[in-house]
RNA sequence: CGGGAUGUGGCUCAGCCCGGUAGAGCGCUUGGUUCGGGACCAAGAAGCCGGGGGUUCAAAUCCCCCCAUCCCGACCA
């Protein structure tokens, strides 16, 4: 490709809206431009770049079997009410105005739909069928460029099996190719266990890259002994709250406006493992107490799946009808129909203090075994930045990271709410076992350049990069260079290596050099009178800086090999 | 949805407090000189100052409403 003929507005300046690395470049090298909030216009470079992990996915889910399809985006809005995503979904979900149809934010109705029509034997599963395509989703805040937009290309995979052995199958098969197309795409990425949230179904893991600017997720790693889990679902060996020998006689405190714990222990001098911190939830319906111990935070997807069902929190005024006090001054003892859970950390501990359901008083001496009925204990909490791992022991670090991919054993959620069912041996009816697999194609490219960019611009890896080579004519109305940079340009191309031509007329030699370095192809052959005197052109390798200068001759030999 | 910021030639921004001829740098056009790390000289083109309403003799500037974009939070099957 020429760029004398080409089409790449690059901009010196960094755009006012972009705040990360990857945004900022680009918008820069011209990979592409805003259309309006979360919605992009790729441009050629950027395409190109999309093109190639797309092809390395295609390639990777080829290779497990799957089959590509194309879906249509508009769908049928009943068929998101029969799995009841409608509501689901919520807001996120865009509705057509004028149509009672909506523009898919994933595609495992359509995919239940198609099984459900034309699937009837056990014999003809499994399955695997993916798309890659584009998928809208009303996000309330876009952000980070392309990593959160409005509208963007997903990779979606999903399996249809109709034994729970065959779904491990399928999930084990995706998360090796997972692992190549991500290897390949040249990220650094690890692999987490994850909550599958309202999805449902018995297993999850995240692809995630770690990012401290770009990151909407937390994970928690074990750098010790490679332990990662998402934060909603990540555990750590905080210690229990240690059972005293003696459990002393309960006692009601004046507390006067203390509302915190902090406060408390400073007040009681007290330290705060031996404060219960009570929270009240209304879980399907039923008021229910949670005990953390001491400062610990609730982890509300925790919660989620141990409760199951809907909940929510309650209103001030709620709250103290329930309880008589206000929060800050509820605790376990004297409650009526309410259901008491406790954080893991608390089992069979005594000598607590929690608040009196009285405002101002707190109670010391509480017994969990002798003075409350706990309905359950459960691991509650999140885990914080220090504490140890419960593998190795060594100490665990919370990160911000950006997801990649996603993949989820279903089950039978969907072939349940659409009745995709198929006989097995015995004849007998089964539901279809689904899986799904998700990947973000823009972010790829936007977390390739967030791990590989300098103060230049883009450094490309060769899987990735829209062009091995920037071939430049450092000035392009001497009739050597001129002569020189279009034969290797048209020897390159005859080889069927992709090259970018950068033979701009008038173009000062500083110009086209940031110009490359900014778009960061891989390699930088550069064709200079200077050195071409002695019939010599220099090679720069993007990624190092590393130079070469070789007769014209051996350039082909050079960027073949590389 | 809550909090904050910003909106002025294509881009980055100044001007706004304190109302009175719309600015700079980069980019673009033309001519000339340059040609190995974002060149130089000269001459140009280009702006309903986000939109609407108000105050005023007079509004980019003051007031009100709306819209858009970005950031923080909430949310993120």
């Amino acid at each position: 490709m020429r760029l004398s003929q080409s089409f790449f507005p690059t901009l010196k300046e960094i755009p006012s809206d972009a705040q990360i690395p990857s945004h900022q470049l680009m918008m820069r090298a011209g990979l592409m431009r805003p259309l309006a909030a979360g919605i992009y216009s790729f441009l050629p470079l950027g395409f190109r770049v999309l093109q190639k992990i797309m092809n390395i996915i295609r390639e990777e889910m080829n290779a497990i079997g799957g089959q590509e399809f194309h879906l249509p985006a508009l769908n049928p809005i009943e068929l998101w009410e029969e799995t009841g995503r409608v509501k689901a979904f919520g807001d996120i979900l865009f509705q057509i105005k004028n149509r009672p149809l909506v523009l898919a934010p994933t595609h495992e109705e359509i995919i239940c739909h198609i099984a459900k029509n034309h699937i009837k034997s056990y014999k003809e599963l499994p399955q695997i069928w993916y798309q890659i395509q584009t998928k809208f989703r009303n996000e309330p805040r876009p952000r980070s460029g392309v990593l959160r937009g409005r509208q963007f290309t997903m990779k979606d995979a999903y399996s249809l099996d109709y034994t729970w052995e065959g779904l491990d199958k399928s999930y084990a098969l995706h998360e090796e190719a997972y692992k190549k197309i991500f290897t390949r795409c040249g990220l650094k990425f690890f692999i987490v266990g994850a909550s599958s949230g309202a999805m449902g179904g018995s297993g999850s893991q995240e692809f995630l890259l770690e990012s401290a600017e770009g990151g909407e997720d937390s994970a928690v790693v074990c750098d010790n002994c490679g332990y990662a889990a998402n934060l909603e679902v990540a555990v750590s060996n905080a210690p229990r709250v240690e059972r005293l020998p003696e459990s002393k006689k309960r006692e009601q405190l004046f507390t006067p406006n203390i509302k915190t714990i902090k406060q408390l222990s400073e007040f009681l001098r007290v330290e705060t493992t031996r404060l219960a911190k009570s929270l009240v939830y209304n879980v399907a319906g039923k008021p229910t107490l949670i005990l953390m111990c001491g400062t610990d935070q609730l982890n509300e997807a925790k919660l989620m799946r141990e409760l199951g069902g809907e909940f929510r929190a309650y209103s001030d005024e709620e709250l103290f009808d329930l309880t008589g006090a206000d929060a800050g001054s509820i605790g376990p003892i004297g409650l009526k129909n309410f259901q008491i859970i406790a954080d893991k950390r608390l089992e069979q501990s005594n000598e607590l203090i929690s608040g009196a359901n009285k405002n101002d008083f707190h109670i010391a001496h509480i017994d969990l075994e002798r003075d409350i009925s706990v309905s359950k204990y459960a691991d509650l909490r999140i885990v914080e930045t220090g504490e140890l791992c419960t593998h190795c022991g060594k100490e665990l670090r919370i990160i911000n990271a950006i997801e990649l991919g996603h993949i989820f054993k279903l089950g039978t959620k969907y072939a349940d709410a659409m009745h995709a069912t198929v006989l097995n041996e015995e004849g007998k009816e089964l539901p279809i076992i689904m899986g799904s697999y998700g990947i973000g194609v823009e972010r790829i490219a936007a977390c390739h350049i967030e791990q590989n960019h300098d103060v230049n611009g883009i450094i490309w890896d060769k899987a990735l990069a829209p062009f091995l080579v920037h071939l430049i004519s450092v000035n392009a109305e001497n009739e050597n260079v001129i002569v020189a940079s279009n034969k290797l340009y048209e020897q390159l191309t005859s080889e069927k290596i992709e090259v970018i031509f950068d033979d701009r007329v008038g173009v000062s030699p500083g110009f086209k050099f940031k110009d490359a370095d900014l778009l960061g192809m891989p390699l930088q052959l550069i064709v200079g009178d200077r050195n071409l005197k002695q019939g010599n052109v220099e090679i720069k390798i993007r990624k190092t800086g590393e130079r070469t200068i070789l007769p014209v001759e051996k350039a082909y030999d050079f960027i073949a090999k590389f």
